[in-house]
DNA sequence: GAGCACTGC
């Protein structure tokens, strides 16, 4: 960039009186920018005092009492009322499908099967089944009312618990932490049946299986467990039978803890290594401060990379220590902080923490910080190693505990000067593991087959199948359903169940309802059942090698979503599933060689594979100036870092020197691209901050918005287009969000509309936070409605890097790049084609596709941006061979 | 004329 470019950008991004010098501008710009992080910080410093007994914290410590005092109860009445009352409110939303799936089934039984040739439990349960029907029935005639709502929707929500988010649904409330898996593990292992009868049924089964997969036993993974093992299990009544406190001294890190204890005082870092099990997330915190790690008040952080393992861990440590939660232990999430003053153990998403650091650099409040976890390898959990790191520098006396499953420990170590390795075992039964004999073509059919063959040939126990996604899941499951209805009352019933993020909570709490008895269950899974979830009872695991992955290409900026290979810490992750609660079996649709010479050690960490716009723009907040050589664990590729600083240089977040600005610093403020950013601080300028936000707000629903089942697409999507701007996406997205406030944030318009509710209630909370970070950074709300010229502008002051031109063939080249792209088919301005759009993002599936586009005049892009575009860049001379219908916009220049 | 793995602030 020209020297006359930079001065234009210096000046761009700053205010009124116009100083004599470029060094001046900079210098006024630097002390405007400390003036302001001052600001924050005072407010800051008031605001820590009142939140204790404000209202932000209460309604968290409410949830929180409520799912403690849930644990409090008896487990033995409260899960099985829990399964009942989960599953009668899920009958109850889904009565029409229900009912109606339950005639089919009904029909189908009798279609199918003779009474002669069922068994008495068979017959059983048909009785029962059409018991049912007729009761459903009866129910059903007396609400013939409010029954508009045809298809399913979430609808979890109750008045006046608007806050009360959706990760916080049935089955989170059931007790699901570390330690609760383990006491279940007893309970389970003890109510498996192996019998001789199932040993004589195999041999006829067989015969039934036309298409087989050979499958050869490699190797087995090991357990710290035998498979028989001489102590007696512990039953359900001698479990209860333990107080807390003996739990605490059964886990395997009980005998450690004086061990433990010297070490942390030893040593400033320690790697802990700890499968899981072991029960390392709760108690070493409770050991340090049992040991006088806190009684300086100073706190010890624990950080969890999920929202759901913050908040459990916390209140089972709470429970042991026999507190409050929100007291003494408490823990801190997006949109829920539930700690005091009082607060000496705070667990926290990675995320949390990350924030945090902008206003507590040294993170002076703590004596002990826990990375747990590690080994996920999250771009927070990275980042914090190296801000860690450099403060374990200078502040000799805090300590650090990294703590991580196997593998990963010795990198760790290396990376922190050669810290000790602190191991304690876990619990874990050993898993079989089986290859394929050949490479296997079509592995969806081959996932099919296997489970058939497991179901067919192996004792009872769960199935988990792990495919890429909805579309693959919902594929194998039709496949399942009907090679099982074809082979009738020959085998055992399978329960088919799917899982994945975007399926209704209510839909995913089903893999947690007990098994029927003499019934297995297969639950096809994407990789939510990895790390996220964690499904009891499974013993058997199918692992066709793949998942999708998310690119981001740093010289073209686009991101794309693939299904690659796996690696084989994946592989083993997902093996590992089978060995939670017996010994179990690992089937891997890829052949031994495969996995030694084709599959990587690990899967590329995120850092490495993301755009690092936001991550950057924080470090340079935090101080930190030379990133390119910032202490990575692994570093981010040179080109991505290069691509976020000329971003950020170019927004006007960085002057030339590569120093962060005011508009830099407030930039920061916001938990968002640095693009939106911008656009959320040109607002101001535009005096549209109120649509501003809602934009932001929905563009971060990840377009989870819009609902289409398969059977009402053409519904859906006439609803859809009635929501449409014509200027673009942006704008249908606030019509959205508007009308649905309007209607006070209705459900029922929601259904209505074929729109998420889930999604949207998560945009109102979105929305929420950025409003309280638009007064932070000192920005009113106000609104520019009806008029909506200002608020385009306002995107394209942030996005105007994000700009494509129409050229003469019908398609778009990006202004950056000259790169052939086009339109997504769900925009609003598909048809349309102006001249000159603007799109949030490029994403790469089956072509290189804008999504979220909106039309702009190439005139704003010299206003918004002048120190980026030059007029002559923008005059198009092949204006008049334009086609007339191409080209809505009116001509520049 | 497409199609969205998973987290997190």
């Amino acid at each position: 960039m020209s020297s006359s470019n930079r001065k234009r950008a210096a000046n761009s991004s700053s205010s009124d009186d116009e100083p004599d010098s470029e060094e001046e501008q900079r210098l006024k710009d630097l002390r405007e920018r400390d003036e302001f992080a001052n600001r924050l910080k005072e407010r800051d410093e008031e605001r820590t005092r009142k939140v204790v007994e404000a209202t932000g914290g209460r309604k968290a410590i409410e949830e929180a009492t409520k799912r403690l005092k849930l644990e409090h109860e008896d487990r033995d009445k409260i899960l099985p009322h829990l399964r009942v009352q989960s599953r009668r409110q899920y009958l109850e939303k889904r009565k029409d499908d229900k009912v109606a799936e339950l005639e089919a089934d009904i029909l189908d039984d009798e279609y199918l099967f003779d009474d002669s040739v069922l068994t008495k439990r068979e017959r059983e349960e048909r009785k029962y089944k059409k018991q049912l029907l007729n009761i459903a029935k009866e129910h059903e005639k007396a609400r013939e009312l409010e029954r508009i709502q045809r298809y399913h929707m979430p609808q979890d929500m109750k008045k006046g618990e608007r806050s009360e988010y959706v990760e916080v649904d049935e089955f989170e409330k059931q007790p699901n932490s570390e330690q609760k898996k383990w006491e279940a593990e007893q309970l389970a292992s003890a109510r498996f049946q192996f019998g001789a009868k199932d040993a004589k049924a195999e041999e006829e089964y067989e015969l039934l299986l036309d298409d087989q997969i050979d499958f050869i036993q490699a190797l087995t993974l090991d357990g710290n467990r035998e498979k028989s093992s001489k102590q007696p299990e512990l039953t359900e009544k001698e479990r209860k039978r333990l107080t807390l406190e003996e739990t605490r001294k059964s886990l395997p890190v009980y005998p450690f803890k004086d061990d433990l204890i010297a070490a942390v005082k030893e040593h400033q870092v320690l790697i802990i290594e700890g499968e899981t099990g072991s029960g390392k997330t709760t108690q070493v915190p409770q050991y340090l401060v049992e040991a006088g790690f806190t009684e300086d008040g100073k706190m010890i952080g624990c950080t969890q990379p999920r929202r759901v393992a913050a908040m459990s861990v916390a209140a089972r440590v709470a429970e042991e220590m026999g507190v409050k939660l929100g007291n003494e232990v408490g823990y801190s999430i997006r949109f829920e902080d539930c700690t005091s003053e009082r607060t000496i153990l705070k667990y926290m998403t990675d995320g949390t923490l990350h924030r945090e650091f902008l206003s507590e650099p040294d993170l002076g409040s703590y004596s002990v910080m826990i990375i747990d976890e590690a080994h996920e390898r999250t771009l927070h959990t990275d980042i914090l190693f190296g801000l860690v790191k450099d403060i374990a520098r200078f502040r000799p006396e805090l300590k650090l505990l990294i703590s991580s499953a196997t593998l990963d420990a010795e990198k760790f170590s290396a990376f922190f000067d050669d810290a000790p390795i602190f191991r304690i075992p876990g619990r874990r039964y050993p898993v079989d593991i089986f290859y394929t004999k050949a490479p296997e073509a079509d592995y969806i059919d081959a996932c099919c087959v296997s489970v058939l063959q497991i179901h067919a040939t192996q004792p009872l126990g769960d199935i988990l199948v792990f495919l890429t996604g909805q579309d693959e899941i919902e594929t194998c499951q039709e496949v399942l359903q009907d090679r099982v209805k074809r082979l009738g009352s020959k085998i055992r019933e399978l329960i088919v169940i799917p899982v994945y993020a975007n399926l209704p909570s209510d839909m995913q709490a089903k893999i947690f309802e007990p098994t029927p008895p003499n019934a297995r269950k297969v639950i096809l899974a994407t990789n939510i059942a990895e790390t996220s979830l964690t499904i009891e009872n499974i013993i058997y695991v199918i692992d066709p090698g793949f998942a999708k992955q998310n690119n981001f290409n740093s010289r073209t900026g686009m991101e794309s979503l693939m299904v690659v290979p796996i690696s084989k810490a994946s592989a083993n992750q997902r093996a590992g599933r089978a060995g939670r609660t017996a010994p179990g079996k690992c089937f891997r649709l890829y052949t031994a060689w495969a996995y030694k010479h084709e599959l990587e050690d690990n899967t590329v960490p995120e850092i490495q594979r993301i755009n690092l716009g936001n991550a950057v723009l924080m470090l340079k907040a935090l101080g930190i100036n030379d990133l390119i050589h910032f202490d990575f664990l692994d570093p981010p590729p040179h080109e991505t870092l290069v691509l976020a600083l000329e971003q950020l240089y170019a927004l006007g977040a960085l002057n030339h020197h590569g120093e962060l600005t005011k508009l830099g610093r407030r930039m920061a403020e916001f938990p968002v691209d640095p693009m939106m950013g911008k656009m959320l601080l040109a607002s101001e300028k535009y005096k549209c901050s109120e649509e501003m936000v809602t934009i932001a707000a929905m563009l971060s629903v990840n377009s989870a918005i819009f609902y289409r089942p398969k059977d009402k697409i053409i519904h859906a999507d006439t609803a859809r287009k009635n929501f449409n701007d014509i200027h673009g996406d942006h704008l249908s997205l606030l019509q959205v969000y508007n009308q649905w406030a309007e209607t006070d944030y209705s459900t029922q318009w929601c259904y209505e509309n074929f729109i998420q509710y889930r999604s949207m209630k998560r945009a109102r909370d979105v929305r929420e936070q950025l409003v309280g970070l638009m007064q932070r950074v000192e920005i009113d709300m106000v609104s520019c409605l009806p008029e909506t010229v200002n608020v385009r502008k306002a995107v394209t002051a942030g996005y105007f890097y994000h700009v494509a031109r129409l050229s003469k063939g019908g398609h778009y080249k990006t202004i950056k790049h000259n790169q052939t792209v086009m339109i997504h088919p769900n925009s609003s301005l598909f048809e349309e084609l102006p001249r000159w759009v603007l799109y949030h993002e490029l994403v790469f599936t089956s072509k290189e596709y804008m999504r979220q586009v909106i039309e702009i005049e190439s005139k704003w892009l010299l206003e918004v941006a002048p120190h980026y575009y030059k007029a002559k860049e923008l005059e198009d001379s092949t204006n008049k061979k334009m086609p007339k219908i191409a080209g809505r916009s009116e001509m520049t220049q």
